[in-house]
DNA sequence: ACCTTGCATCGACAAACGTCAATACATTTG
DNA sequence: CAAATGTATTGACGTTTGTCGATGCAAGGT
């Protein structure tokens, strides 16, 4: 018993600076250990999938026969504002979910594969 | 004020056995629509991933030899509180992530594999 | 040039989230 | 019983997030 509670309270230390390089790596995170610094970059993907009104919208993307959706078309359906849905397509960018072409006016946007591959992985 | 309810003996557990539960198959989500409601239930099970601390909670989970830990094993390699992990893991169960055993004053807490592999599966 | 259309950014706001100290609850032990 | 220990819950706090209206900014069409 008794399991170690008179260890340090306030270990608030986030040391880790010394990132495992190969960020790409990291498979089977549920089978090995995982660094605060790794959980840290994973957690953001998840996060980026852990909103509805994203997840429709890789729903919508994934789902069209020409693997591109234009932003246009992105917004009706979702019923919400064109600013909220600029802002969630953002967020799946910056976490590299998505990908966008501009042609013209338009803003065309695609899934990319290999992240969703990654993220998949990691589950494994 | 969640109003939690219910004091979890063995907590719901999984449900999921050869089907899927009542709501919805859902599968290969990204390939085809995503009503509003099958995205939410979907989201709150990402979003239960998107936090470091969970990650790291189910590594250390999956990495145990015994395929259990008991949560007094999880407060320490975090460096967080104990009303914090606790508040993770209580998500991390709402979640069906994991389940949870009480023995004793302990709580011994394993992965739930289906729900993960659930997950992995709609990115699919 | 003007006007129109598609999209991003800004500013503000409420709601949700992560965190901890304090406390309550439950179980084992003396 | 009482004391001790493992966990969960409560209450409060600062931070982050989702949302929208207003605005800015390109690019096309007239």
């Amino acid at each position: 018993m008794k399991a170690s509670s008179v260890k340090a309270r306030n270990v608030k230390a986030s040391n880790v600076k010394a990132t495992r390089s190969a960020p790409s790596c990291c498979a089977a995170v549920l089978r090995s250990g995982l660094s605060a610094d790794d959980a840290l970059r994973l957690a953001q993907s998840f996060a980026a999938l852990g909103d509805p009104v994203r997840l429709r919208l890789l729903s919508l993307i994934a789902s069209s026969p020409a693997g591109e959706v234009c932003a246009c078309e992105l917004v009706e359906p979702l019923g919400k504002s064109q600013p909220t849905v600029s802002h969630h397509l953002r967020i799946l960018r910056e976490a590299g979910l998505v990908s966008v072409d501009k042609r013209g006016t338009w803003m065309w946007y695609r899934l990319t594969a290999e992240r969703l591959d990654e993220i998949r992985d990691v589950l494994q």
